[in-house]
DNA sequence: ACAATTTGGTTGACGTGTCAACCATTCTTT
DNA sequence: AAAGAATGGTTGACACGTCAACCAAATTGT
């Protein structure tokens, strides 16, 4: 006899409007399900695989590029790049004419592991939207945006 | 049509499209945000905060009982609790003819607290969603929910 | 050319989140 | 009423995220 009368949401109707922890609630359980599936599939943590995923989209990339672009943390970077690298999954090595700057690629064992899991998190994507419209998920996209844009603002003390 | 895309954002083109990638980014920027203003404003630490706000919202409840609707773990919520309770700042008793349920509720130092707090944090709401018709919003709430509900299946890779 | 500043990356310390084990109490089943 | 299961909460171990200090290389300003 499983609990029929979700009562168990007395506070769902007062914070359902607030839309930061909607958002935030939203975040960890997807977080939580890349992170299962991830496990289950390879011995990649979240934010391995979404370096790897950066990389192979660029092709070859540097650590602040993706400091810059995704506000991972810098330090988080550079130890999650030494374990890939660890693992035989990138490859790092100075820059042509540079001996600060290293270029990040994937080794052919990454790119390997890339295409595999690409395709599990292909098909998790379809089925997260497949009840969305194109223009819900257009919608979506935008307001994304706009909050992002909105997320800059640092003060708002009276 | 392809345009250039600014050396920046070599990703964005790319990673756009993955909506997972964008939730997580939004809802890291928000919560950043929330963090700073409550740093600026208060102790609080976001955690802190949001078990503060949702006893405020019915008043009295267990740790239980949070830990449900909101996903937040257990243990997280027991140190949490305990952490507010040496601030004075909730009040933490033994239910009416239990020895296990645990009640809380705000102090009125917590109350107060929550209502100066809760000020700053509508009107951080206001700004953020200002750029939203009521449209826009609800339909982005629904977009959240069809994603909250998609996000159980735990299984991909056939 | 030199000092000052900025940039790319690493490291350590620390706070928060997550998982599983655990105990005591309550509920169910018989 | 006793055995077993489920519930409420606490704790410890550990992974991960975050911040600031730091070093070396590169760039800028004079």
């Amino acid at each position: 006899m499983q609990s029929q009368v979700p009562d168990t949401d007395r506070f769902a109707s007062e914070f359902r409007a607030v839309i930061t922890y909607r958002i935030a609630k939203t975040a960890n359980l997807l977080n939580a399900q890349a992170a299962h599936v991830l496990r289950k599939n390879s011995s990649l943590s979240l934010t391995e695989w979404r370096i790897i995923s950066l990389i192979n989209a660029v092709d070859e990339t540097t650590a602040s590029e993706i400091a810059k672009t995704t506000f991972i943390d810098k330090g988080q970077i550079s130890r999650t790049v030494r374990s890939l690298a660890d693992k035989g999954l990138l490859l790092a090595k100075h820059r042509e004419g540079s001996r600060r700057k290293i270029e990040l690629k994937l080794s052919p064992a990454g790119k390997a592991l890339h295409r595999r899991i690409v395709a599990i998190m292909t098909n998790r994507q379809r089925h997260l939207t497949s009840e969305f419209t194109s223009e819900e998920l257009a919608a979506f996209h935008s307001a994304l945006d706009k909050l992002e844009r909105a997320s800059k603002m640092r003060d708002f003390g009276e």
